[in-house]
DNA sequence: CCGGATGTTCACCT
DNA sequence: GAGGTGAACATCCG
């Protein structure tokens, strides 16, 4: 499921629950699920006392910053609100990878639930910090792809597919021979957008996901541009990735739902990819 | 029960 | 260095 809408659901989550509300602890039991050096002992120090002020996003990235006890402590001659280095404290990343969901107080963002049979086992909680208030955010995650660091490098990832411009677009196909579809994978480039996200939008713009990138003509352009704009809002609004028109069909012997059309099925950019060979040009 | 597939990312090879 | 391949994981489905 997470692909950028539901890393998105995730932040807001986190914003309107999470702010202003500091760390008592942390549980980190699964010690292969913080990345970069980080140890259970490590982000526990950490974090402990820290405080989460804001929740942001970049592609499926989601990036906490947090602010340390120090901040809490006025003191003598330091005017009330004033910033210093040293009250800054780590940014959270949190990636949700294949099946991770974030969970405040028990309570998930409202888009559906995988593996839904077996939600409670409590083995799927791969990681966990507990506020001072009794309550928590928590990582659930069946399959333990995702991953926790602290301070990650948020220029390994391109601009965000919500903030991409025509111009940016642009520059960008036009400097890349892959499949059209890998390009728009590619988070370097582009941050967000993941397959079946990409197999819609190419379904919605008429452009065959097989395509070398460069050769996408100004009008191609273009369609690709909005159709990112579109796919990403109408299928926010239904709930998303997993909502899109294409996804009905998206399975060995589907039709197209505009046309009719059988579906090709093939690997494109080392994802399973669906598209119709008629209006897919 | 086995094989194949599943929303992501990374290391490694050409 | 760009692009492709397979691995990491745990579960689900036919």
């Amino acid at each position: 499921m997470p692909e950028l809408l539901e890393a998105e659901s995730a932040r807001a989550l986190i914003e309107q629950r999470a702010l202003g509300r500091t760390i008592a602890g942390v549980d980190a039991p699964d010690a292969w699920y913080l990345k970069r050096g980080l140890t259970p002992r490590g982000v526990q120090r950490a974090l402990t006392g820290a405080t989460i002020i804001r929740a942001r996003r970049k592609g499926k990235q989601l990036l906490l910053d947090t602010r340390t006890g120090a901040a809490n402590v006025r003191q003598p001659g330091i005017p009330a609100g004033s910033e210093r280095d040293h009250d800054l404290g780590p940014v959270v990343g949190l990636h949700l990878g294949m099946s991770g969901r974030v969970l405040i107080d028990g309570e998930a963002a409202g888009d559906p639930l995988l593996y839904a049979s077996n939600a409670q086992n409590p083995a799927w909680h791969r990681f966990t910090v507990r506020f001072d208030d009794g309550g928590s955010l928590a990582m659930r995650d069946p399959r333990r792809l995702g991953a926790v660091e602290l301070d990650p490098d948020e220029d390994r990832l391109g601009v965000d597919a919500l903030e991409l411009t025509l111009a940016q677009l642009r520059a960008l196909l036009a400097r890349s021979r892959a499949p059209v579809k890998a390009f728009l994978m590619d988070q370097s480039r582009i941050a967000g957008l993941g397959n079946l996200l990409c197999d819609e939008i190419f379904w919605r713009s008429a452009i065959a996901p097989t395509r070398p990138a460069m050769s996408l003509d100004a009008g191609e352009q273009v369609r690709l541009n909005r159709a990112i704009r579109t796919t990403l809002r109408t299928l926010g609004r239904r709930g998303g990735s997993h909502t899109g028109d294409l996804m009905v069909a998206r399975e060995p012997g589907g039709n197209c739902p505009r046309d009719g059309a059988p579906l090709v099925r093939a690997t494109v950019g080392g994802r399973t990819t669906y598209w119709c060979p008629l209006h897919q040009t």
